[in-house]
DNA sequence: CAATGTCTATACCGTTCGGTATGCTGAGGG
DNA sequence: CCCTCAGCATACCGAACGGTATAGACATTG
């Protein structure tokens, strides 16, 4: 493996374990076998680095729920498939997940969180667009995309960190359970 | 107000807006109108700045919701009183949530982590034995406790997070929708 | 009045932080 | 064969980190 890749590696792990604000630099270069100007060369700073982390699995994601949240008419369907889609990507890629939860989570004015909120901005529309488009057929939901695409990315969330945990299996029987409770939030 | 007191409430305002890490304890000096001694003279270290913040406030929260969830036979009725005494407390205490909130999704390794461990695992463990009394009158919900403590926390948790951001009024009226999906999960 | 103990500021400790100036190395192209 | 340029290490920067030694101010107590 290049260095390059292997610093993102690397970085990856300790921030997801350590959280972003505790690790620093010198800890990275060290642990992936490199010295400073090296990681500077490949990402500029500090931040240059996350922002390489984020990007990479970001987009992932994103094309991923993108595809499924494709709304077809069919709003459980849609969920189901979206769901999937959340679960399958946080069972590959756990410990990007755990990162990507964290700064979820992240104090709003903390540099971390305002390098993530981008992503996260990016993400929450996906979602949004799908509830709106299925606000055509369910006259009731109109207006509450947002409310709905916030509980809904919640409630996904802490069933993953569940997941995570391992307090459950993040199967499809986890996905029937989780979306029989959200939709009877949203129907009735 | 005295020095150490404000000091408590300044840390308690900087580590909810930027997160444990990022603070420096000469800020929090500073910011108190005091110096670093003085600091130093009340709580030892950062750790125990920290400690003392957490205490603070989960004492009042955690007895709360232990008068709360006394189980007296009739789960939804507990559940609600419980619920909400999470609201109420979240809402007189809005900065102090959002900071408990980060510390509950902060990586595992995370200094600050470990420091909020214990008092999170008191406010588990509170939920866990009124699921574990309540098991007493039904019988599908044995051994089962631990999940339902950790789903009930992560939507009490999910919907404060919506009410601190604006996106909801965290009243009775969002109890009963909160729990009508819960326990359709619970029970189904 | 003397003594004590709490509270607080000045000034400083060693360490680590994010970041960089400089120059060596080795492969590819003219 | 030399030049170039990406890749990378040595050595260093000022600033900020968490933490402390020392001592002055002040009220309380004997």
């Amino acid at each position: 493996m290049d260095n390059k890749t292997k610093i993102l590696k690397v970085a990856l792990n300790l921030f997801s374990m350590h959280g972003y604000e505790a690790v620093g630099v010198q800890e990275i270069a060290v642990s992936s076998g490199i010295t400073k100007p090296t990681l500077y060369h490949y990402y500029g700073n500090k931040e240059g680095l996350l922002k390489a982390i984020l990007t990479e699995h970001f987009d992932k994601l994103c094309d991923s729920v993108r595809n499924a949240a494709y709304y077809n008419g069919d709003l459980p369907f849609t969920l189901e498939k979206s769901t999937l889609a959340f679960f399958h990507f946080a069972k590959e890629n756990p410990i990007f997940y755990r990162l990507q939860l964290t700064l979820w989570f992240a104090p709003p004015n903390s540099e971390s969180f305002m390098i993530v909120a981008s992503f996260h901005k990016e993400l929450h529309v996906i979602i949004e667009k799908m509830f709106m488009q299925a606000a055509h057929n369910h006259g009731n939901m109109t207006g509450r995309q947002q409310s709905y695409a916030f509980t809904y990315l919640g409630m996904v969330n802490s069933y993953i960190m569940l997941g995570l945990n391992g307090y459950t299996e993040l199967d499809e029987q986890l996905v029937y359970t989780a979306l029989r409770q959200f939709q009877y939030g949203i129907y009735s």
